[in-house]
DNA sequence: TGATTCCCGATTGATTCAATCGGGATTGAA
DNA sequence: TTCAATCCCGATTGAATCAATCGGGAATCA
């Protein structure tokens, strides 16, 4: 179980524009600077705009940047918005492609993975992570 | 991110085989009894057993039998033994392809899920499954 | 007007996934 | 001894996904 690079590379992106808040608009090539493919990068920024997660500035001295505070992005959109829903089987969200009931054995442990990654992921935001605060354990629970 | 259809088969499959324990070896068809596709089931069972997680018989009348107890196989094992390990980014295990230093934040970020994940998958048997114990919140914990 | 930037769909090449194929080895029964 | 049932296993295939690039367009500012 791993995640795409589109992923990395968004969280990549977002940690950066959050520590440039203060100084405006970032472009495309400031943030690929360290290696990121920039082309690339661009489809990811997209998605993130369409998430409402960061906004843009066309134009000569345009570019990217955070659109809200830093302690309402965690990191479960920034994944979600790049990557699509983390749900370890299509069998948990409803579509029941699958022929056995709705409470079969392991769509209810699906189910319990997923919810319990996908509070993991929303109990950490941008500010934890620029503040360098240790994460606490935080939301996970269990069915 | 979601898992490949190989851990969901793996776990079928050892749901299965831990409800007929007590009826000798199951063979791969009757495994496959429920529409999974034999032949790849087979590639799954050969993972399986070389993670000592089920051992076979051969010949006639041969076929799969977990070879532990119930509640020694866990999740994480099951999942592991046919997906690879869980790691949401390469730069967690130590091999350092990236430049940035080990501190990173996106590194301490991934290390913490990725632990959190694992915790949690850990703490799940099969033994619980079966017996439809509701999960308990444990092992998620801090980094 | 022109440079700089974001915008966006299409395309490419490589990799991974899901599954099948084709043969082999082992065992138990007839 | 033969035969059917079964596990064993590497190779192959076709489709899907991933990572990245391409080629143009539209907005903005000097």
């Amino acid at each position: 179980m791993k995640l795409s690079t589109r992923g990395q590379y968004a969280l990549h992106a977002m940690i950066f524009l959050a520590k440039k808040q203060a100084y405006g608009p970032q472009s495309l090539k400031t943030i690929a600077e360290d290696g990121l493919p920039e082309q690339y990068l661009e489809q990811l920024l997209g998605a993130l705009r369409r998430a409402d997660l960061v906004s843009s500035v066309r134009g000569a001295a345009g570019g990217y940047m955070i659109s809200k505070p830093l302690s309402e992005i965690t990191v479960a959109q920034i994944l979600e918005s790049t990557e699509g829903p983390v749900s370890l089987s299509d069998c948990v969200d409803g579509d029941m492609s699958c022929s056995k009931g709705s409470d079969c054995e392991t769509r209810m442990l699906w189910r319990y993975l997923t919810d319990n990654i996908n509070s993991l992921m929303q109990g950490i935001n941008l500010s934890d992570i620029i503040e360098n605060k240790p994460y606490q354990s935080r939301g996970v629970n269990a069915s």
